[in-house]
DNA sequence: GCTACATTCAAGTAATCTGTTGAATGATAT
DNA sequence: ATATCATTCAACAGATTACTTGAATGTAGC
């Protein structure tokens, strides 16, 4: 047997897989999953040089998990499909359950996920329609700018300490970010907790929101 | 930034996509869908040398995809949790639905997946339960022998030509094997579909069956 | 104890992947 | 056309991966 076709196929899943095999890459799809970005401005939020940056969504593209398109002087990409979200969640969620030293990041870092008690879709949406909670985006500023939940008021991480006074304190926070792993709105909680605000965390991100077909809001 | 908390944990996620990051591995994860093997075993029906399908497994076992068990002079691997299975079913989609390649391959080998046409676990069931359909399993005897679908008959593929005759004519057939790519269900159906027996693909395998908490029969 | 057997380890080669640097492309704007 | 700027390519060093071979471990059965 030359190779099969199974084996074919599965060499190209595998292709996909090696795509998802690089932190970095992973950190691309989770700023990606924000909606489109230019090269640059990616390498920027993730800190990597441009050069680099391109390499790795060139990767990416050819794993079919990106695609890109021209603006002017731009070349912007995005996921390509919802079910990149759908991989990506599978794999979290492989992750949590099945290997010790996320769980031990997670305790460390996180200080037990449990505790944070995250706020569902349904829940947010019926607290938020009553005017019982204050949506908070911890994202920086433009991010919030190409979208964010409906009625959410945008308080970067950086600025929460010293802008502390723009929330009500007679109501809950429920503070999002990026998606189920971003670090903002777990630091976000812990410190309006801190202050004795009640905060709790949606349970993921913007992209996850905006997959189960949910309003947003664009300036 | 020595490395954020949120980096360790894409470190984690990108290990476990490293580890799906190999065609043989994912053939190993196919078969361990069926039920527990050892490494012999598993290394005759894939085609690689032991010490290397070792390795491979052991790369499986720190992605957190399996876990093993000593049972007298064996070793026994299985799939660790049923979110691996939702992990590889992720993984197809995407393959399915976003590289071109997948998609040729499948139109070559599998003379068009949608003309197959597959039938649905309900389907199966009320029709089989009626009465109406020979369910064939057409994986090698010793798998089928560790577990089949209630009722099925078994005929490996390779058998299939010699033994027709034990097939009713006026009856449906639905083939099943491993995996939603197992290359034998497809060709077992063309093999029949040629000689005039009415025959379709179930839509997906054994592994799927059992993790949708379905009946499964044990000699 | 010794033998047989399943599995793993260790060492080596060839191939692939990451990140850097500097040069090449290709669109826009003057 | 020319200049500018975003992106990609090409070439390199260092690390990791796949597979082979032969030796080492550990359990079962005598």
């Amino acid at each position: 047997m030359s190779t099969s076709p199974k084996l074919k196929l599965y060499e190209e899943f595998s292709a996909i897989a090696r795509g998802l095999g690089n932190a970095h890459r992973i950190d691309i799809l989770e700023h990606l999953g924000q909606g489109e970005r230019g090269v640059d401005a990616l390498a920027a939020k993730i800190g990597l040089s441009t050069a680099n940056t391109s390499q790795h969504l060139q990767q990416l593209k050819r794993a079919g998990l990106v695609e890109s398109r021209r603006d002017g002087k731009y070349i912007l990409y995005r996921l390509k499909g919802d079910n990149v979200l759908t991989l990506l969640g599978a794999l979290f969620d492989v992750g949590e359950h099945n290997l010790a030293e996320v769980d031990k990041v997670m305790r460390d870092y996180f200080h037990k996920r449990d505790d944070m008690e995250a706020v569902s879709h349904e829940e947010l949406l019926e607290r938020s329609r009553d005017g019982l909670v204050t949506v908070l985006d911890v994202r920086p500023n433009d991010e919030f700018a190409m979208e964010h939940l409906p009625g959410a008021k945008n308080i970067p991480l950086e600025e929460l300490e010293t802008r502390l006074s723009e929330i009500d304190p007679a109501q809950e926070v429920i503070a999002y970010c990026r998606g189920p792993y971003c670090v903002l709105s777990f630091e976000a909680v812990a410190a309006l907790r801190k202050r004795g605000i009640k905060a709790r965390r949606l349970e993921d991100g913007l992209p996850e929101w905006r997959a189960a077909g949910l309003p947003l809001e664009q300036p």
